[in-house]
DNA sequence: AGCTGCGCACAAC
DNA sequence: GTTGTGCGCAGCT
């Protein structure tokens, strides 16, 4: 999609937002084209765009259609207000996690962290079939989740593409937050990435999909890893920073603790989609676009986090630049996700670059 | 007429 | 009690 719709139609939603407005397609097209001058259908088609590609997400709230600015959903201490009425189908899952949304408390320690990064699935909502009069926009649903670190990539693929169901957190209940019905409101997936088991009845066994989803889902998710065909540990843990420096663990949690810790500079086992990671990494992240920037975060295990990285137009420049305080409070992520991405890659990055610098200086 | 601000109620937590 | 949401109304342009 075109940039400068990202940011009409984001700033439209959040300007509605501010002003306690519903922020629908009709205030939507209608602010965007207000301002800019945009038409009504293009404004829509694009809106369309940035639903699939999760920038936007599209609720179902209090019975109406609502469009959340999805970098600040994220952030939201719980999922819109659910379970009012009866449920028709299972819902996947709790969208927010709520609970572990509401910030650093519980990241008290990486396991627990990771657990609870992955304590959510997709949200979805089936509702939306009632709806009938948003043909296009209803295919394109936007889940919603403030807490897996997947799912909230961008959907480059229309069949492959799966939310990525979490390994259930103990801590947090997710199972029954899974089997929580979404009713009143949820964040709905199209139907084409509309995991099997919402077509049935599988919550349960969603929430505990094994790690081989997670690999699927960044392969369909991450340009970076579309050719990938490694276990995710090896394609979360190939690409955690660049070459020489140790690669943190708990990415490689992400999916499977399955594998053993490797050295990322070892690329022995890497393939085609880690090939292109590698390549990335190896480029000088001063050359590093907005996109590329997200591409590598999402590459290390957190897509989600990678929508703040986007909205925030952090190119390679900016990465670099990044200091600790911008990481943690900047972008709006949670605390332990940003810690461990200004550690483990934001200052690894910086340090290999600027040492990158100072080698070439002495 | 359309846009904006905001009090208020509601629901989730 | 806190927070997110948005209806509905009043004021503004």
């Amino acid at each position: 999609m075109s940039e400068p719709y990202r940011e009409w139609i984001l700033g439209s939603i959040d300007s509605l937002r501010s002003r306690k407005a519903r922020p629908d397609l009709d205030r939507i097209c209608r602010m965007v084209k207000r301002r800019h001058g945009s038409d009504w259908d293009r404004t829509r088609s694009e809106l369309e765009k940035l639903i699939e590609e999760q920038t936007v997400l599209k609720v179902n709230y209090k019975g109406s259609v609502s469009y959340r600015n999805a970098a600040k959903v994220l952030r939201g201490r719980r999922r819109p207000e659910q379970s009012k009425c009866a449920v028709k189908q299972p819902s996947l899952a709790d969208w927010s996690t709520g609970d572990s949304a509401l910030g650093p408390v519980d990241e008290e320690d990486h396991m627990e962290d990771m657990e609870d990064e992955m304590s959510t699935t997709a949200g979805m909502d089936s509702s939306m079939d009632e709806e009938g009069d948003e043909s296009s926009l209803d295919a394109m649903c936007a889940q919603s989740t403030a807490d897996s670190g997947i799912s909230m990539s961008p959907i480059t693929s229309s069949n492959t593409s799966q939310p990525v169901p979490s390994p259930a957190s103990s801590k947090n209940s997710p199972t029954h937050d899974a089997l929580r019905q979404d009713t009143d409101s949820a964040y709905i997936l199209p139907d084409h990435i509309q995991p099997a088991a919402q077509q049935d009845t599988g919550s349960v066994a969603l929430v505990q999909q094994p790690a081989a989803i997670c690999l699927s889902t960044l392969q369909a998710e991450d340009p970076l890893l579309s050719h990938c065909t490694v276990t995710p540990d090896e394609a979360l843990k190939s690409d955690g920073g660049p070459p020489a420096v140790p690669d943190p663990v708990e990415e490689g949690d992400m999916c499977t603790k399955s594998t053993t810790e490797e050295e990322p500079v070892n690329n022995g086992g890497m393939n085609n989609g880690n090939d292109v990671v590698k390549r990335e990494i190896e480029q000088d992240p001063l050359l590093w676009s907005v996109a590329d920037v997200a591409s590598y975060i999402t590459s290390v295990g957190f897509p989600e986090q990678a929508l703040a990285f986007r909205t925030q137009e952090i190119d390679g420049k900016s990465l670099l630049l990044m200091q600790r305080s911008d990481v943690l409070t900047g972008l709006s992520i949670r605390l332990g996700p940003a810690l461990k991405i200004y550690e483990n890659h934001v200052k690894v990055l910086q340090r290999s670059h600027f040492q990158d610098d100072s080698r070439l200086f002495s």
